[in-house]
DNA sequence: TTGTAGGCGTTATCAG
DNA sequence: CTGATAACGCCTACAA
C-alpha cells in the first residue's frame, strides 16, 4: 500500500509547529491563546492531517461518550422502533451506540451487566425479557448507570421505563367488548416472561373489572412472540373454543392468528375480530390492517435514552421510574363502526 | 450511595498481592508465573474485585476490539437481519459491535468515514445507498479497515460484497414469464440509489434476454423503498396500463402493491402475479404468502463480517469481492402450478 | 500566554 | 521467575 507516515499526534504537530504540546492541546480545544499561536497550530495539525485520538482521550478523560443497548432479539420489531428512537437521542448528545443481543439468555445477561466494569461504555439501556433475583442483585451494583426497560419490582433503585401492559390489555378488551364481542379469547406468548405475565393479568383483569368470567380454555400460551407461535396457539385455541374475537399478546402473534383464522375459513373482523399490541409497521401493512395497542415503543425508547443521560449529568438524582401510557390504534380488523376504521 | 472505594487498578492488586504491577499482569493475562505467585495475584484481584479497564487496554494495545455498522435506515429489515448476522460474527470473534445510522445522507457518511481516523473502531461494515465519487476518494483512505456491501465501481481497492440484484430480478421475471404472464410491471424504489439503478438493468435485461420489449410505463419508481411507496406506485401504474404481474424492488413495496390490487379489486395470484424481493419475514406472514428473491441479506452480513475480521488478521491482503447469489422463494404470491407452492 | 511534567491504567521490555 | 520502568496519546495543574 501507501507509504504510511506514522500516526500524527499532539507531538508531531508541536513539533511541526514549533512549540509545546500543551499549546496545541489548548489550541485544539478552545481554551485561551495568541491568535498567532492559534494559527501556527492549526496550520501545523491541518498539514499533518492530525485527529485526535479517541481511546487516549478516554483515558483521560474517564468517559468513552458509548452507550450500549442491550436487547434480547435485535430483530424484534417493537426492538428496532426502541433503538431508532434511542440511536437519535444518544448521538444528538455526543454517544456512539453500541448494540448487544443477548438472545433472552440470564447468564448473557448478567455477564453483560457484569462487564460493564471493563468501562467500556458510560452506561447502558437494557431490556430483559426476564428479571430474576440475580438481575436485581446486579441492577444495583453496575459499574456505570443502568437504565433497564421493563417492569422491576418496586423498590428496586434502577432508572426503570415501563410499558403499562395490563391497561393496553384493557384497552384492547373493553375495545371488544363494546363492539359487542363476547367470547374473547387470548393468544399469549411466554407466559413466565415479564410481559407474558403482565398481559395474562391485564386480560383476566379486564374481564373481571366488567364482571366477566375467566375461561383459561379460552387462554392460549405460545413457546415465543412469533408469528408461528401465534399460528399454532390459534389453531390449538380453536379446537377447544368457538371466540368471536381475539387479543394477542403482540402484533407477530396477531398476524399468525389471522392466517389460522383464513384458513379455517373465519373472516375478519367479521366472524371473528382480531386485535394486536405494540402497533408495529407491521399491523399497517397487514391484510386486514390490525387493530393493535401502541406500547411507545418509540416514546419508550426515546425516555429510556433521556433518563440515561440526565443521570449521566447527575449521578447523584433519585432513580426514576416513568411508564409510558397505551393508547389503541383502531384499524380494519376489530370490526366496523369504530372511529379510525378505514372504509 | 455506597461509599465507593476507588476503582481497584493492578497498583492496588499488586499492593494487596505484596508483588509488582508487572506480575499482575503477568498473571492476569495467563504468561508464566510460578503457583504462589498466581495464586496469591488471584486472590488479591477477588478480593478487592478487580476488573481490567477496557480503555487503557486499548491505548496499550492500540486496538479497540470494537466494530462498527453503518447503514442508512436502523430499521429497515434487509438491514435488521445483516445485523443480526454481523453481530453474531463480530460477537464471536471477541468484538463489540456499534451502529450507526447514516439516514443514507452523503455528508453524514463521508464525515463517518473520515471519523474514523480517531480510532474509536478497528474496523467498519458500510452499506451505502448511493455511492459517490467523493465516497470513492475515502473508501482508499479510511485509517482503519473498511467493508463496503453494495455496488463498487470495478477497481476501487476495497473489500466490498454484494448482491446480485440484476441476476435476483431475471429469476423473478424468468418465473413470471413461466407462468405464463406477459404484462409484468415493475415498482421499483428511488431509480437513483444503487440498488434503485441495479434492479431496473435487471428488470430491463430479463425481458431483453428474452426478446421481449421494454415498456416504460410498465415502470413505476416510488420515491422511497417502502410500503406507502409501494402502494402508490402500484396506483400510479394501474392508471397507464394493466398487468398481469408485478415485480417489486423489495418485499415492503411488494405489500404495498397486493394493498393497492386489493383495493382495486384484483385477485392475487389469479388477476396479478407478484413477486417481492430480499425476501424478509414480512414475505411469509402477509396474506397471500408473497414469492421473494431472497439476496441473502443474513449471507451478506455474515460474508462482510468475516471479510473484515479476515483483514483485520491480515492487513495486508488484496482486497476481495464476494457476491452472493440470489435465490427464489416460491410462494402463493405467483400463481399456482409452481414448485414450492404452498396449498 | 506558554512550557514542563505528571498521570489516566495497562502491557512489555529489560535487568536482576 | 520477578521487579522496576518506559511507553500508548492525551489533558491539565503548576510554574515560568
Amino acid at each position: 500500500m501507501s507509504e504510511s507516515s506514522p500516526k500524527p499526534t499532539v507531538f508531531s504537530v508541536a513539533a511541526r509547529a514549533g512549540v509545546s504540546v500543551a499549546s496545541v492541546s489548548r489550541v485544539l480545544n478552545g481554551l485561551p491563546a495568541s491568535p498567532a499561536m492559534a494559527r501556527r497550530v492549526r496550520e501545523a495539525a491541518e498539514e499533518l492531517r492530525y485527529v485526535p485520538d479517541a481511546v487516549a482521550r478516554s483515558l483521560k478523560a474517564r468517559r468513552t461518550q458509548q452507550l450500549s443497548f442491550a436487547v434480547a432479539d435485535v430483530g424484534n420489531p417493537v426492538f428496532v422502533a426502541m433503538m431508532r428512537a434511542i440511536e437519535q437521542v444518544t448521538k444528538a448528545a455526543g454517544y456512539r451506540l453500541l448494540l448487544h443481543s443477548t438472545g433472552s439468555d440470564r447468564q448473557v445477561e448478567l455477564d453483560l451487566l457484569r462487564s460493564l466494569a471493563h468501562g467500556y461504555v458510560d452506561g447502558m439501556i437494557l431490556c430483559p425479557l426476564r428479571v430474576t433475583d440475580d438481575h436485581l442483585a446486579v441492577f444495583s451494583e453496575t459499574a456505570v448507570p443502568l437504565v433497564v426497560v421493563g417492569m422491576v419490582p418496586e423498590g428496586v433503585p434502577v432508572d426503570n421505563v415501563r410499558a403499562d401492559s395490563r391497561l393496553g390489555m384493557r384497552l384492547a378488551v373493553d375495545h371488544l367488548l363494546s363492539g359487542g364481542r363476547t367470547r374473547i379469547g387470548f393468544l399469549n406468548g411466554p407466559p413466565d416472561t415479564v410481559p407474558g405475565a403482565a398481559r395474562r393479568e391485564g386480560y383476566e383483569a379486564a374481564l373481571g373489572r366488567v364482571g366477566r368470567p375467566v375461561d383459561p380454555a379460552l387462554i392460549s400460551s405460545g413457546g415465543d412472540f412469533t408469528h408461528d407461535e401465534g399460528y399454532r396457539a390459534a389453531l390449538r385455541l380453536f379446537e377447544r373454543r368457538r371466540v368471536d374475537a381475539l387479543v394477542c399478546a403482540n402484533d407477530l402473534i396477531a398476524v399468525g392468528a389471522m392466517r389460522a383464522l383464513a384458513e379455517s375459513g373465519a373472516r375478519v373482523p367479521d366472524d371473528v375480530a382480531v386485535v394486536g399490541m405494540d402497533d408495529t409497521d407491521l399491523a399497517q401493512m397487514c391484510f386486514p390492517t390490525l387493530t393493535s395497542v401502541s406500547l411507545g415503543s418509540q416514546a419508550r425508547g426515546r425516555m429510556a435514552a433521556e433518563l440515561l443521560l440526565g443521570r449521566l449529568a447527575d449521578p447523584s438524582r433519585q432513580p426514576s421510574r416513568v411508564t409510558i401510557p397505551p393508547r389503541l390504534a383502531v384499524r380494519e380488523s376489530s370490526g366496523p363502526g369504530e372511529a379510525g376504521t378505514i372504509r
